[in-house]
DNA sequence: GTCGATCCATACCGTGAGGGTATCGGCTGA
DNA sequence: TCAGCCGATACCCTCACGGTATGGATCGAC
């Protein structure tokens, strides 16, 4: 059997997500036949059935799921080769830093300025996306490095550093009757409602799923629901807005992660500025922990 | 621009290997107008020169560098793709193990032995292919799992495990004049040649150069050179030849390595056996040394 | 039970991307 | 200077892929 072509992959993929041939289709600009005949074409050359399915409804069979995930890795992996490869022609070189929003703990000032004085330094770019997409932009080639938080997120084909672990906080409206602690445990949030990451941008909003952090502040102003975020939070807070040490919820680590086994020496002096700027900060209090304390 | 094409990224990999459009060509199966085409073709849509070629002579581009790399890498996550959906869907599970001939320091039947014996065993394939081969045959999916030795292997996209630390021997003839010596260290061994590993099997080959282990023997044996291997390969040797510890030789490390993020039950269990065997081995006296203790 | 809606599969057709042959043009070494 | 090598170009042809029309199966409404 010759080699599969991408365009079956990207094929395939759009219809295990939408599981429905129809909607897949238009997704993929053409009409629905073609694409019924592609995946057909697909299980054949395979010699595996990958979906299930009758007139009313699609599923995906164990190799399905397999195939899936496979070719979603690998359609990253072309296009980070066009990415790596334009970037490697251009002469102007730049670095790419993904993260999501308010996800530095507060660090990256201190990181990028430390580093413009690296001799090995190029300008940075930020690029801002959802920390669940962060790991993918790193993984196609959109960027060159990520600020990340470990929980919940797959490093399978990066290379990390651990840059700092901060302790949890719950952020509450003033109203809410425990606010005025001075820290609680989990228990003492059961009950409460604490909302989902969106993972569709175009999914139909409600009222437990937010897309962003302002979405989220504005959900926990209204009362409708409260978070767990790292303690780092704090210097971004609203005024409306507090927030309460969790002392048994698990400490996140910040992560820095980059594509496996790249040395650019313009990712790698980032690399060790940031964990030298980060391992600095864990000795010290944190500007931000300062800042407040001066404050109050 | 819509994604490269899989038959592009294997067209530009052809003719970055051969830097010749005609042989390239050949090797693809088609002719060579095409073939310069369609690198043309690539090198308009990426925006980025890949190859500097006049009519003498064929190079690549530091982009075109990065792209042969990242291609490589590329394809061999589509082909891992296929391999892997296609093991999922078939019913009869097996796991295929890929090493060196040699290259398990004796480990492997007491391995196989065990793992016959846990509940999530399922049927182990052997594979064997040389030393620099065996990362690749694990990333694109021909294997599940490889015994090999950490020195000068690209590791990416590969979960590992150690399994045992050797010192290392320096494999001589009889008539050599260190033959008789206790142990030696690197000092030694200083002017004597030692061949290297060629990576393309229809390479010319000459006196420098072997392909596996059975030319590297016949090569010391002749007295036309010697090699330092870890100290498990004792137990390989031909008659006419014998070997001495290296003192000052960096002992080398025997690892399991699989694809990155892959944990199902029959891998995992083999993981765990074989860590366990290794860990048992590395305690008590290995059953090599043991035998030829006894013997002498 | 019937009818209509939905949705995937099949039949058939047209177009263009990709492959083949012939040839050009530039470079090089004898 | 000439012959030979090698990549680029010109031109043609074929079939893979996409489009439209339609079939056939399933399910819900009444």
């Amino acid at each position: 059997m010759d080699r599969l072509q991408t365009r079956e992959l990207a094929y395939f993929v759009a219809v295990a997500e939408e599981l429905h041939f129809g909607r897949a289709a238009e997704r993929l600009g053409i009409a629905q036949p073609p694409l019924s005949r592609a995946i057909s074409r697909l299980e054949r050359r395979m010699g595996v059935p990958l979906l299930e399915r009758n007139s009313r409804k699609v599923t995906l069979t164990p190799a399905g799921e397999v195939f899936l995930t496979e070719s979603r890795r690998a359609l990253d992996a072309v296009d980070a080769a066009v990415r790596r490869a334009q970037r490697a022609g251009r002469p102007a070189s730049r670095l790419v830093l993904v993260m999501k929003p308010g996800g530095d703990c507060g660090l990256l000032p201190d990181i990028l300025a430390a580093y413009e004085t690296d001799p090995d330094a190029v300008p940075v770019d930020i690029v801002l996306c959802s920390a669940h997409e962060c790991a993918g932009v790193i993984r196609d080639g959109r960027a060159d490095v990520g600020l990340l938080h470990r929980s919940n997120t797959d490093l399978t084909g990066l290379d990390i550093e651990e840059l700092l672990t901060e302790d949890q906080v719950v952020v509450l409206p003033h109203s809410h009757h425990l606010a005025d602690r001075v820290s609680v445990c989990l228990a003492d949030l059961a009950g409460e409602t604490m909302p989902h990451w969106s993972a569709d941008p175009h999914n139909t909003p409600n009222r437990l799923s937010v897309r962003d952090v302002g979405q989220l502040m504005q959900l926990i102003a209204l009362g409708r629901a409260i978070a767990v975020v790292p303690a780092s939070v704090r210097g971004q807070l609203r005024d409306d807005l507090t927030c309460v040490p969790v002392t048994d919820a698990q400490p996140t680590t910040l992560i820095l992660a980059w594509p496996q086994g790249h040395r650019a020496s313009a990712l790698a002096a980032f690399v060790r500025t940031a964990t030298t700027v980060a391992a600095h900060r864990q000795q010290t209090p944190s500007r931000v922990k300062r800042r407040r304390i001066h404050a109050t």
